[in-house]
DNA sequence: TCTGGGGTCCTAGGACCC
DNA sequence: TCTGGGGTCCTAGGACCC
């Protein structure tokens, strides 16, 4: 059985929401940007959502405490998301992108995936059509991407974050067992801290070492995802680029200020977040049927607890009230808690209670 | 360093039905 | 008294993505 030949590319926006305020914020330009929490000189909670390569210089990362980042760089320029103008400029670029490809997969807010198989006869065209796109992108966003061409999604995504910013890395079939080798195991897809220091363990540090490692020990130490990790070492990928379909749940949490053993605040703050919920699945004709509370103590110990309801709602009263009882086994007057989160999922679109099954 | 918020997918055990 | 297999749904937790 011969795999057919594909050209997949993928394009990563650089550091996109810091890239959105310089864009509208000019005076920003040359000065470290960091979007995320409220670092709230130096006390705040939560994290950076994304740096911008000035801010980097200082060694402020995503997903790092925002009180960190406000110890290394205390004169950079703090923001918080402004998350629809992020969403509205992200639609246009999608809208630049999809037309390049006959297959076209959105992957988060600023990424996408394009198969231009049947667009191109081999991979000097698909690098002309990967120049297009980024010079498209500049003239009518004014913003910057990197994009990976390589043959499946795997060796694209790869390729879109070896250089950055503004980068363009093209990978042939027959060069990415090559071009992956060196590379530190994190850089694969699906391979996180956890199976990093896992792999650690193994004596596996670079994607050369996992290629060459025995596949059954592998799958037996990761199983399915084992199996998988061996292929993707080796370059190969045959998932497809295939359009997203609806949404399979919807959430929201909420961390407090600070740690709280107040029920009633607790319960008031979880009725708030039930009807934001409820709302926007309300607001994109959606029904609900399985219910989710998620609680985080002060230790960050977290648990969920879900319960799937006998007919489908889209009320505000049905999840407050599911909600409730769901988060009160967790309310203990001797345990603080940090965060609280609703989901709801097994989702149905529908408009009148005709759906209501 | 002290850890956000929005998601998806996988696993494993148990209930329940035929 | 001990004992099936297959399928589906539900629940809780965990890893990963941006």
């Amino acid at each position: 059985m011969s795999e057919k030949r594909r050209i997949i590319l993928h394009i990563d926006m650089d550091h996109f929401f810091t890239a959105v305020e310089e864009r509208e914020h000019p005076e920003y330009r040359g000065r470290p940007v960091v979007v995320g929490a409220d670092p709230k000189q130096g006390k705040g909670r939560g994290v950076v959502s994304t740096s911008n390569y000035e801010a980097r210089k200082a060694g402020i990362r995503s997903g790092m405490p925002i009180s960190r980042a406000w110890k290394l760089c205390p004169e950079a320029v703090y923001l918080p998301p402004n998350f629809s103008l992020y969403i509205e400029v992200s639609l246009e670029i999608m809208d630049i992108v999809r037309k390049y490809a006959d297959k076209f997969e959105q992957w988060g807010i600023d990424e996408a995936f394009l198969d231009v198989t049947t667009r191109v006869k081999d991979y000097a065209e698909a690098e002309a059509i990967a120049k297009q796109i980024k010079q498209e992108i500049l003239e009518k966003e004014r913003l910057t991407c990197s994009i990976g061409v390589g043959p499946n999604k795997l060796v694209a995504k790869v390729a879109s974050d070896y250089q950055k910013p503004d980068g363009l890395t093209v990978v042939k079939e027959n060069e990415a067992e090559r071009f992956l080798a060196p590379l530190p195991v994190r850089k694969l897809l699906w391979v996180g801290r956890k199976t990093e220091e896992k792999l650690k363990a193994l004596g596996i540090n670079t994607i050369g070492d996992l290629a060459r490692y025995d596949p059954s020990v592998l799958s037996e130490k990761f199983g399915v995802i084992g199996t998988q990790m061996h292929l993707m070492a080796r370059g190969i990928d045959r998932s497809e680029v295939e359009q997203r379909t609806g949404a399979k749940s919807i959430s929201h949490e909420t961390t407090f200020e600070k740690d709280t053993d107040n029920a009633e605040a607790v319960l008031k703050a979880l009725d708030a977040l039930a009807e934001d919920v409820s709302k926007e699945a309300l607001s994109q004709s959606f029904f609900f049927k399985t219910v989710t509370v998620k609680v985080r103590y002060e230790n960050f110990e977290t648990h969920t607890r879900s319960k799937t309801l006998q007919f489908m709602t889209n009320r505000t009263q049905d999840l407050q009230k599911t909600a409730r009882e769901l988060l009160q086994p967790y309310l203990r007057s001797e345990r603080k808690v940090r965060l609280i989160g609703v989901r709801v999922s097994s989702l149905i679109k529908g408009e009148k209670q005709k759906t209501l099954v």
